[in-house]
DNA sequence: TGTTGTTATGCAACCGGTTACATGAAACCG
DNA sequence: CGGTTTCATGTAACCGGTTGCATAACAACA
């Protein structure tokens, strides 16, 4: 009993009145209101004079409605302004429509459009995706993972990100399915969408040879898999008796300045490089910009090869040689992929090479 | 005892077998199994050989257990490799941490930095961003909104979206956080943090007309908000009797090729512009690549001004005279009104003027 | 008219957590 | 040493939906 009376003293919250003779006074309602209120689907039904169930059909299965019930939740819910919480079905349903994105940054990234074509095909199915950036630390990337995975998506898209081995391992063991993109692993997770890295850098060092350059520098980031192209091309280029390429790295994302400074900083101290690789369109851009400043003929003097075959690439002057991914085919097939699995169906071929072109231009 | 029985009876698991005498079966388990299985907070509980109250406090308010009893959970966790689901915690808290950000897009977009940064700041708070790309169809737009409220998210951050009035009505409704950036709203949802695009127009005309530039070109896209600083821009010019700009308009995101093409047809067209302000900088720099082509000379013949001040505005040759806008800072303030509006705190001054800075540099 | 389907709905048991309140044991106090 | 706190934990009622099964009302059929 005095537990009861410390109670009320304690908790005079709002007008509360009359709170006597209750002797067993069962739970007073929780406080955190949602801010949606009692805008549930019990008041949806209680309006219409039908039973939850009946609420929950209009929206999920509304062919087993009849025409009047029909009309009179139809208006329940826009009298409520009701709208239905997704949380909550998705616990019965296991179904939660969420897709998980995974990706290094969206700032100005080879990848961000490929997420936005994967977005907008998904969304055409009620899907959404949430999105973890992982940046280039490795820790805090299997971080962002596992908090994703506490969100149950349907589904997980990796782009561009290096996970490790124990990180890889518990994502198997979710068994949600997963699709690694724009590369294709030795030992994939689940489902994998891209090309070879290894063979781009053997194809853009072909590409160089047989126009008779031997000298070369490469100007890259230092993601694992630009790193992945730029190991092919040393090996395909010394393979054929070229003197092993210079090398330089930065940190990051590559953006037009670093990759400029980096080309003026090597012809600065001496290279007189024939060709220059450079690990994206930006940073071709940028290596552009300063042959120009410097009165420097492209091609004649120095090629340059970017890669990614990004908007400005072909309206450069000169015209940018680069590479091309289809990226909006890796979305599709991603999105496909994604689809098939959340309908159980089986999947032939889980891997799935996207290939890529090397598309020569006036640049090299 | 016989519910004891009837419960050993019923539950041969799998095989099926000798479905006899069980006069009232109760419902048989469900069929869809999420990925996870069973691994859920119960089991962990069996094994521990605590309750599922104890469980839960182990992640929420850990001080609360004793030494002994924190450890054998921790070990029932790490054998069953539970991992909590979030979605079922937030429909007693009614907290998702769930982000919502809507944006048109964010392959090469103005915007997409501020959500890289307001996506790392929240991270580190627990929050998750759930991704809504607009387009710019106004009805797709409003799908997407509503859809992502059935999310239930904790926050919604508006970004170069434009929503109807009906649309923002509903959202005001449910009194989810909203903050709407990069503008500064007549009539804001909730919360603002954003800059004046007419006095961003305004700005860069009186910078014009300072230098004595009088015949203009604006080279846009036709969003709402560069339409915004396109007309302040030339109401300031006629307001100072220059001529009326020539205005070259696009659908859809800018890019260097669409707006190089469009600079040429002006300039084929006879157009002989002074000074040429584009939507954007990637715009900008479309254009500067045309000049050179045409070895009009910057800014001597024709001044260009660009709009964002993107990484590499100032990398250019010549470099490039541009707005900027802190993103960053927009996205900071943003994390900042979120958190408080997480905590309950009241907000002093729920419109912030992050203003703008015209950075005069060699183009113009 | 009794039997058997259909249809349209309701009932209530989940989904996997959180948390208000209850409880038993140990610690503290005069 | 009885009474009061404090501490650690358990119990069970939610959160807001979904859905298997039961049922009532009718139509169809023999």
């Amino acid at each position: 009993m005095i537990p009861q009376v410390s109670l009320i003293i304690a908790r005079p919250p709002r007008g509360d009145e009359n709170p006597l003779n209750s002797p067993k006074r069962k739970r007073s309602k929780r406080p955190a209101r949602s801010y949606f209120g009692d805008r549930t689907i019990g008041k949806v039904a209680v309006i219409a004079g039908v039973s939850k169930a009946t609420v929950s059909r209009f929206f999920n299965s509304p062919g087993l409605l009849s025409r009047d019930t029909s009309a009179r939740v139809e208006q329940a819910i826009q009298r409520v302004g009701y709208i239905p919480n997704l949380l909550a079905g998705a616990l019965t349903t296991k179904r939660t429509g969420l897709i998980a994105a995974v990706i290094p940054s969206i700032a100005q990234s080879i990848f961000s459009s490929t997420i936005q074509s994967v977005t907008d095909a998904l969304a055409a199915e009620g899907y959404s995706v949430l999105l973890a950036l992982t940046g280039s630390n490795d820790e805090y990337a299997r971080r962002q993972v596992m908090s994703v995975v506490g969100r149950r998506p349907d589904g997980i898209i990796l782009t561009g990100a290096s996970l490790d081995a124990e990180t890889r391992a518990q994502l198997r063991a979710t068994r949600i399915p997963t699709i690694e993109t724009w590369d294709l692993p030795d030992d994939p997770i689940d489902l994998a969408v891209g090309f070879s890295h290894a063979k781009v850098g053997a194809a853009v060092a072909k590409h160089a040879l047989a126009r008779g350059r031997k000298r070369t520098l490469v100007i890259s980031a230092t993601g694992a898999r630009a790193l992945e192209r730029c190991r092919s091309f040393t090996q395909t280029m010394t393979g054929q008796g070229a003197p092993p390429p210079a090398l330089c790295t930065f940190e990051g994302t590559t953006t037009f300045g670093k990759s400029r400074r980096a080309l003026a900083a090597h012809l600065d101290g001496g290279g007189r490089p024939e060709l220059v690789f450079c690990s994206s369109d930006i940073g071709a851009h940028g290596v552009i910009a300063e042959l120009h400043e410097r009165g420097i003929r492209i091609p004649d003097d120095i090629a340059v090869i970017g890669f990614g075959d990004l908007d400005f690439a072909a309206d450069l002057a000169p015209s940018l040689t680069t590479v091309k991914i289809d990226g909006s085919a890796i979305a599709q097939k991603t999105a496909e992929f994604l689809l098939l699995r959340a309908r159980k169906k089986r999947i032939a071929n889980p891997i799935v090479d996207i290939g890529f072109e090397l598309i020569v231009r006036s640049s090299g």
